[in-house]
DNA sequence: ATAATTCAGTCAATCGTTTGACTAAAAAGG
DNA sequence: CCTTTTTAGTCAAACGATTGACTGAATTAT
């Protein structure tokens, strides 16, 4: 290895390889004279010397490092927040991260485990690209946190996405435009996200005197814009009513542009439409700009590896807790008061389009 | 630390720590009977035996642990992939990924240079969220790699796009289509990305003729769905000869698809349009499917990984070449033959909505 | 029967860092 | 002047894994 070691600079500076240790590290209180300390240090400068971790951490019998496991976590757009939030956070605190994808199977995370057991982890946080839950081995690491998933296979400090909490904010929205008539395009499988958001709806539904709120609930098997489409389509066919659709998230509202464009019912003037999720390439992206919630990928990365240093080196195993993060609501303008309420929308309606009309 | 050591093994077996450390790294060729080899064996087995790296790396003089700098790879919508790729690529030849976020510029590279060493990391690899330029510190490590960026300061492996095959592909299809009027909407900033596009466009221009390029090309300030849909509205109405419309990139694509709607210009019946990056989200989700390019961060993370530790590995410092990954075109539906070239368009054209345009 | 070889293992040094125990010299105290 | 204290350091063991050099016994060769 070509790095400079203690020994290099005790050598230079014609004292002991302790006594330098013990004046890099600062606990030379009163074993040297000033002299020789400045002479270490400026020596300890010149070659360039970084302490050799993996001596240290043999020695100590610590390391600061901490492992990683991501369930595609880097490659879902907008996930990777919650990894770069984790990876700073940690760097903050001066320890690093091992960063290893694994699949969401107890193999996949049993070996991964082992990686990270051969490299003296101190702890580990299992993060996934959305709120689901993971099976682990039987075997496992002494500090674990989960980020963006739970698990019935133990229990364990967990941040996840305050789903209810956060959903809500946004049909609030609808709620005091005065909607009524409101139609929910959702995921059909029983994520633990689907739960929240549908829980949210439902009591929304009942704050707001929501109309037949069970028949407008709109359930799709993927949830991407393609069937955010097709079930608006149907949905406007079925039930003309409808003045607000609040869709599970930005793919799907993105589908329901489309679907309401075809239609020529305008956004908001028309039919007011929330995502959720906040994928800033689809919400910002749309016109008129998607009213939404923002995840809080980054504060949960950030929120995980906090609780995990603060387990780690406090044996403070008392946190089991949960700890649900609330996403913020960003309003852009595809919120109105609804067409048949007050007053204020149709003059301007097809403004835009009309005047380009006459260009073809 | 709470692991089984070799020593722990070679008690429960009774034997010297030597011979298990040599029976479990499979050297113990004529040094050990089978009887207790089989009893070491299973010993590391039922202790869940796992060999401390820091120990064997410290001994060992050579870590497997290698840097990655990443310039917001992860926070970038798809770019992760990248990230992903080099972990799997890494994992695969038994080495660990130690995962950095870093700033472009010098100092914050220098910085996580300085952890990296701290960690005797054998490699390096710098990535960058988009094909971009990076200023390396005066202090480097030895094996270097970078990926998806270049740099000036000192010539180094690099993977990056082939910008301009990959955009020709597109152009191309364009081309062999029939258009003649085709314009191009690109970042104004002259980042690698930009040169290859650009040139390829003023090739693809010569070959196929097409009419006035230089005239065509509409500069942005910002590659986002806004900006494009500007940029679009004004080609259109200052140059409505126009059949088809290149786009920098996905996002810009989709301002596009935005402003022919509200011109009411059918995509791709009237106009044409291609993209680049195939960021799903937007070019899945468009209706209809955008064609365009995938750029290769997968295969530059693998690349980049294997490139690297080929160097660490057999000390072949020669290769300093430039990897130019080409990406691959996406076909979907945004690309036709020209409205006045032979025919096929016009009878379909508009029958989904005036359909629907009885229900209001 | 003796020498040479093979077998089955052990010994001990080493990597770089840390730290409690030690020491020699100087300074302070009586 | 002699003892105690302080100053300014050094020594050596330890962390866990690796490996070339070694050894004592059994086997084979001569």
């Amino acid at each position: 290895m070509k790095h400079a070691t203690l020994a290099d600079v005790a050598k230079a500076t014609g004292v002991s390889v302790s006594l330098v240790s013990l004046v890099l590290a600062g606990k030379a209180a009163k074993r040297c004279s000033p002299a020789v300390e400045s002479k270490i240090k400026r020596a300890a400068k010149d070659l360039g010397y970084r302490a050799n971790r993996l001596a240290r951490s043999l020695k100590e019998q610590q390391t600061r490092t901490l492992g990683m496991l991501s369930i595609e976590v880097a490659t879902t757009p907008y996930a990777g927040q919650l990894l770069s939030a984790a990876q700073k956070t940690a760097r903050a605190h001066d320890y690093e991260l091992l960063f290893v994808e694994v699949e969401n199977n107890p193999k996949s995370i049993e070996e991964a485990f082992g990686l990270l057991a051969e490299h003296q982890v101190v702890g580990t946080i299992i993060a996934a690209y959305f709120h689901s839950e993971v099976k682990l081995p039987k075997a496992r690491p002494k500090n674990l946190v989960l980020a963006n998933c739970i698990t019935r296979s133990g229990s364990y400090p967990t941040i996840i996405p305050a789903e209810y909490a956060s959903y809500m904010q946004s049909l609030k929205l609808l709620g005091i435009a005065g909607h009524k008539h409101v139609g929910l395009i959702i995921d059909e499988v029983e994520w633990p996200a689907v739960e929240g958001r549908t829980k949210a709806f439902l009591d929304a539904a009942q704050n707001f005197d929501w109309v037949r709120p069970n028949e407008r609930i709109y359930k799709v098997s993927k949830t991407i814009a393609e069937h955010g489409y097709r079930a608006t389509l149907e949905m406007m066919v079925r039930d003309p009513e409808i003045t607000a659709i609040a869709c599970y998230n930005d793919p799907l509202a993105m589908g329901a542009y489309q679907a309401l464009k075809e239609l020529r019912i305008g956004i908001p003037e028309q039919v007011s439409v929330v995502g959720f999720d906040d994928l800033e390439l689809i919400s910002g992206g749309l016109r008129p700009g998607l009213t939404t919630v923002r995840l809080p990928h980054y504060q949960m990365g950030r929120e995980a590896v906090e609780q995990l240093i603060r387990i780690c080196e406090e044996k403070d195993e008392k946190p089991m807790n949960v700890v649900e993060i609330q996403g913020e609501l960003v309003v852009r303008d595809s919120v109105s008061v609804p067409r048949n309420s007050a007053a204020s929308y149709s003059s301007s309606e097809d403004s835009a389009r009309s005047n380009q009309e006459e260009e073809k």
